[in-house]
DNA sequence: TAACAGTTGGACCAATTGGTCAAACACCCG
DNA sequence: CGGGTGTTTGACCAATTGGTCCAACTGTTA
């Protein structure tokens, strides 16, 4: 009866991966707000009653799905290795992160959505976690600079780079794909892209 | 009688003025679905039928709104001179992009809310016009390419990554606030995103 | 100042929405 | 196979929402 206490059964394993899949389609599309109960039960082929039977309410499915997206929106961050060379470490966080664009898109939607909207649900985390990572990373590419390794430049400035030029293919979809048209904006873009972010990034690392 | 077929009288531009600042904020803060026209007449200081007396459906504010904010949009890439230096050219689009992240932030949030959610109402104007300026404006950095004033590399993808950085600063303004924290987060964060933007560009575009 | 066009908002409406409830139903284990 | 736990849903509810109507009010102009 207590589903929070009690251990899970198999069709409540099953109900809520259906449920959060659903919901991670609609709430992705259309917001928080604009996402309603009666969408996400369809999407996941229940009934409204039922889907709330797994999630008392439409802001615990919301909770659920950002805290699993925001661990893996962070991971490739968390990935960045002082030990590495810097050059390469850093060509391959910007891959990792054009990826997660590619085979993630939903995920980084619902993020910007939330963001877009001023994080009313996640504020806390960016100013805690989120903040203590990039701080942590920012020490170590200053390291790489007072080291030579890299150009002398914002770490912090040149991480929001980052973010937003990888993310921005997920996000921007449509206009990405609009503005290159049908022959230019098929799966390629990703490439063409990764070359492009790659060559911009590590020009603009190397020391001169 | 007819709003919209006869001349505007004094009162009508004035509070059509105000319902689209009220808007704006609404709008750029929730979404299009998540604004509701009880919120935007409240922050208009108008009843929700006087509002409807100017705008007589909630989807006419978001047309004119929108097509507003494009125009503004378009109006940096535009002035983006074939007779220019390119570095310079180049150098004060991103410069004007981020000024207008920085003064006009509700604008560009209404954009991305718009872009994120499929660009349902816009989509034509971005395979159209967006289109064809993003191509008019490639083929003059293909030109300044070949001409070997400027690395060659992906026009569209420069253009792509200049929205994208730029942008970021107005649409994820709380996550960059959050991470920068209290003391690097004030206004400075323009100036320093201006340094760095500049430098990081124009670094990937001089010839080597 | 009279009179008409333009403006305003209280009351109202139907549709949608998040969420509840209870009764029926299915699954599993002894 | 019987009984209890877990699952499902139709009916329902109150609040919110986009939008209408109309009667009252105001600004302007002759």
């Amino acid at each position: 009866m207590n589903i929070a206490v009690r251990p899970r059964t198999r069709i409540q394993n099953e109900k809520r991966e259906a449920i959060l899949e659903a919901a991670l389609d609609v709430f992705s599309a259309e917001g928080f707000r604009g996402a309603t109960i009666d969408r996400i039960a369809d999407a996941a082929g229940m009934s409204k009653p039922n889907l709330l039977y797994y999630f008392r309410r439409k802001e615990d499915i919301h909770v659920e799905l950002i805290g699993r997206m925001l661990e893996k929106w962070l991971d490739p961050l968390r990935a960045l290795s002082a030990q590495g060379d810097p050059v390469s470490e850093l060509r391959s966080y910007i891959r990792r992160k054009l990826e997660m664009s590619r085979d993630f898109p939903r995920e980084s939607r619902l993020f910007a959505n939330e963001v877009l909207q001023g994080a009313p649900r996640i504020l806390p985390l960016l100013q805690g976690e989120l903040r203590e990572l990039v701080d942590e990373k920012s020490a170590v590419l200053r390291d790489w600079m007072r080291q030579g390794r890299i150009r002398r430049t914002d770490p912090w400035h040149l991480i929001f780079a980052i973010w937003a030029t990888t993310q921005h293919y997920a996000d921007f979809d449509v206009q990405v794909r609009a503005v290159l048209g049908p022959d230019r904006g098929g799966e390629g873009r990703f490439e063409d892209a990764a070359r492009f972010l790659e060559e911009l990034f590590v020009r603009g690392l190397l020391p001169s």
